[in-house]
DNA sequence: CCAGACGTTGTT
DNA sequence: GTCTGG
DNA sequence: CCAGACGTTGTT
DNA sequence: GTCTGG
């Protein structure tokens, strides 16, 4: 599971890590502060994210947050659809009509992040955790698809993020669903974009329980909140609960 | 045959 | 577009 | 886990 | 009785 992201980078240091040009992206491209501040952005505002795909792995594309299947026939359905397909189960992506067009065309992508958010349940009260590699830079595994819209007849990117069973730090805080978005290290970032990765290579990496060093803590329950201040930064500092069943999970 | 789904896992 | 449910 | 289905087909 | 959908 994961509704809730962040990333809080500028331009440069993307282009770095990810050895892609800013071009397609207009909050990026000829900007004299080339960065954004998605602090906390909730999936389902859809929000404009920087991927990295297959098909144009030297570039940043703009997508948003919630695949579109081509076929889908008018914006009213999108939108239905949208808030439905913000992860895609990876076992399945190569049998739902949402996802298996962009599973047999190979469209993944990197999506940079600095953290994402799942939530601990305690005492049937939900308490969100931040999970980060204390302000490093890595990548969460998309898949994409086009849709172009039957009015504007303007092409739309737009992207899920992969899900598999949750392991380690991750099992242990999303302790409901025990799920989790597929992490990628650098290292890995190559080999989820080779267009000729197999089904059974991708569901090697579905099923690789091996974690990055990955940091977390709880944070305020307003990231739960429709205001403006689960955008803050604030959002993302440490906010210790006081319920020692809820802090004890970030001391690792 | 046609209509309807097509998806995943939140919270206040 | 393609499958499922009725 | 429990409730509900359990079936087929050309219609305006 | 057993499968599916929620």
């Amino acid at each position: 599971m994961c509704f809730n992201m962040s990333l809080v980078t500028d331009r440069l240091a993307l282009e770095g890590e990810f050895g892609a040009v800013f071009e397609q992206f207009p909050s990026y491209s000829g900007g004299s502060t080339p960065s954004i501040e998605y602090y906390n952005r909730s999936g389902f505002s859809h929000p404009l994210w920087p991927v990295v795909t297959v098909q144009d792995p030297g570039n940043f594309s703009s997508a948003h947050w919630g695949l579109v299947p081509s076929w889908v026939k008018d914006r009213e359905s999108a939108l239905r659809l949208q808030d439905m397909t913000l992860n895609a189960r990876g076992e399945s992506i190569w049998e739902k009509p949402s996802f298996r067009s962009a599973a047999a065309h190979a469209q993944r992508c990197l999506i940079p992040v600095d953290g994402f958010f799942e939530p601990h349940e305690h005492e049937g009260k939900s308490y969100p955790f931040y999970i980060h590699r204390e302000g490093k830079l890595f990548a969460l595994a998309g898949i994409y698809d086009r849709w172009v819209g039957p009015q504007t007849g303007r092409e739309y990117l737009s992207f899920s993020i992969i899900t598999a069973d949750a392991a380690g730090l991750i099992d242990t805080i999303h302790n409901k669903k025990h799920r989790m978005p597929l992490i990628l290290t650098a290292q890995q970032y190559p080999r989820w974009l080779d267009s000729d990765l197999s089904q059974e290579q991708v569901r090697q990496m579905l099923g690789d329980d091996r974690l990055p060093e990955l940091f977390a803590h709880p944070v305020s329950k307003q990231l739960y909140s429709r205001t403006p201040a689960a955008l803050e930064p604030s959002v993302q500092k440490q906010c210790l609960t006081g319920i020692d069943a809820v802090d004890r999970i970030a001391l690792r």
